[in-house]
DNA sequence: GTGTAATCGAGACGGTACGTCTCGTCTTCTG
DNA sequence: CAGAAGACGAGACGTACCGTCTCGATTACAC
């Protein structure tokens, strides 16, 4: 989704720095309450009641306005998404790994059940299945940069001695915190903040070094 | 999803045993032009392609005789992925719990990668997040089946002394096989039946007993 | 609509003397109780709601039984008029040609208001607009005969030198009669008894001014 | 049919004088090709032929863009037939009522054997018969204002002392135009300008014989 | 009696049209 | 001249009947 991730790139300089833009500029007031609107229905009646019409009408916004800013309703969610998520949780610096992974892992947990970015979410996913550009920008704007976060981790804690070197960074973080996903995409077990740190420590007690 | 169950259940005693019915029986052919055209559809075209309009054409057969004996387009993906689906892979009786894990694994990367339950699964549990009998259905038919013969085989492993007393077998599961679902949903990794192996030796050296 | 006259001609002679048939013969508890139940319904509900599944599910026979015996909803609706109707009112002997149209008016009026002829009647004329066999099958056995005892009054009436002679009967029915008809159909005015009188005194006397 | 009646209210002031609304306004071109197809339908294949798709279809504009505007079938039939059929004949002021009536009379079957309005209005008086609506629509937009110009003629006769007071203008509309109706419905006899002649001869003369 | 053949109920089936819904585009008028 | 209002083409939705077609179960005449 080249387009998707153009429009949101230039979200943030809104007239200030770029470039100037002929014409008239974006109505940051209106682009903040489609993604309010957006948001707002999906947590409310899933992806299912959150049409193009209904974003508009609640809005206030005319269906045109919308479409010319997102391509999709996929891209409006994962921006309103992206605006309702916490920025990265911040791990304090002299945390071992495996109490930084934790942190994350409770942290995740934590939004998918007590914020709408949970809903959101699987929203998400369930439109990436049939739209690779959705797939594509969740995982550039969502997925890899909390995955860098947790590689990030992981070598620390090699380069500490905590972990074994040759760990798979990926493998690790699809268990400690795919797992979380799974759980929420499929609700076969509760996710609980509990779970989240009994999962980390599945997988540590398999990575951790042993004397 | 009940009717969903109901509609499945009585297909297997097609009239051999069951009480007489009056009428007209169902047509098994057209019963069967239907599931498979609702797999081919969504295999080729993801779960949008597999309009209710688009399976009847492409089964030959009317819209309405779809709505006699499945509920939702989902029912018939669902019943769809279970005919074309494996049967529950058979382990030796000898194999370690680990042995047999990995097997199951790799069994499920194939059936991911190279039939189309991967497709289907994909479009299914998409459907699953906005409809919530779709994914009482999922989990009913096909997800708890396949957790449960993990289940059995973790518990096999504790009795033999292979594995810790008091092993969380759900959370195993969430980890040994949900990370692959997550590949699959997220596809932000490749999967692969050497990614499936070492899934699962992650985990078994967090769980497996030591001297 | 030949087939029709032709079901609707063997109706009469229901095996007493027509060539014996093998098998089954017409079950005619079954027959009486579909004509029953098309009249009814055609009568609380319109034409709309005289479907065959309703007409088949309220006589408690099946929808086939039916297309045995009709070929059409039309005929169905026909026979089931003859069926209600008057036999043709019997007019004195003595009566002036006046006196006999005019109970011949009435008693339509009455027919149309006071028995479910009425509204029989419209659903066919209803028909009759779109299905040549039903228009055809409605002339011949419904409207000819009534015409044609109208014709033979009005011939004794000039026999009689009660009338003008020269008199163009199929206006004179058109006028004394099909103005009823006529506000049966579009009803825009009042259909009584007293207005039936008055059609028929209209054409006896015309409305001019005379010296 | 109020809601028929506010459509087709509103269609003469089409933006010139009404309150300006907002957004994109009604595409005449489309609203006329709309009639213009149903109206030819209707008149192929009568009321049958014209279904709602096929409609759309004929006039290159999409199902919805129909119900937008109408709320049945049978009101864009009844406006086809008020666009097709003839402004009220004009008649010479200084015609005997008896000649006025003649010419209307003439005009109408004209109006049904020669024009799109005859095959129209049957399909309208068949629908009216199982849609209140519709027979108020009908009554209301065509007959009524039809029925009214007789009204005035007559009673301009009764002025002249052309025709005997106390005439029952509804009763002599039935006969002499009603009984045009009742021919063109059952289609038992045929429309000719001189069976229009003589129904208006026949209500002024009356068939009595006279001493 | 026993065939045997037509009839019946029940209802599945291919069709066709219904009226509704949402999508994404377009057109016009307003501020 | 950007934006709201909303008309529009497209096309799927799920429902309702149509008339045809299988079934198995009933009759009732003919042998």
């Amino acid at each position: 989704m080249s387009g998707m991730a153009e429009q949101t790139a230039d979200q943030a300089p809104d007239g200030t720095v770029a470039g100037k833009r002929r014409g008239r500029p974006r109505d940051q007031v209106r682009h903040t309450a489609v993604l309010q609107a957006a948001g707002d229905l999906m947590i409310e009646g899933g992806l299912a009641a959150a049409t193009m019409e209904a974003i508009a009408a609640r809005a206030g916004v005319s269906k045109q306005t919308i479409y010319n800013w997102w391509p999709s309703r996929g891209a409006v969610a994962l921006e309103g998404l992206m605006v309702r998520a916490d920025p990265l949780a911040d791990i304090p610096e002299d945390a071992t790994a495996r109490e930084a992974v934790r942190l994350l892992a409770v942290a995740l947990v934590r939004l998918f059940v007590s914020t709408p970015a949970g809903p959101l979410l699987r929203s998400l996913v369930a439109d990436a299945q049939s739209q690779p550009e959705i797939a594509q920008a969740l995982r550039d704007q969502w997925l890899t940069p909390r995955r860098d976060a947790v590689v990030a981790i992981l070598e620390r804690g090699v380069a500490r001695g905590e972990l074994r070197s040759g760990v798979d960074a990926a493998l690790v973080i699809d268990h400690a915190l795919g797992s979380l996903y799974y759980r929420l995409l499929l609700g076969h077990e509760p996710l609980t903040e509990a779970a989240a740190r009994r999962s980390v420590d599945l997988v540590w007690e398999g990575i951790e070094r042993r004397g």
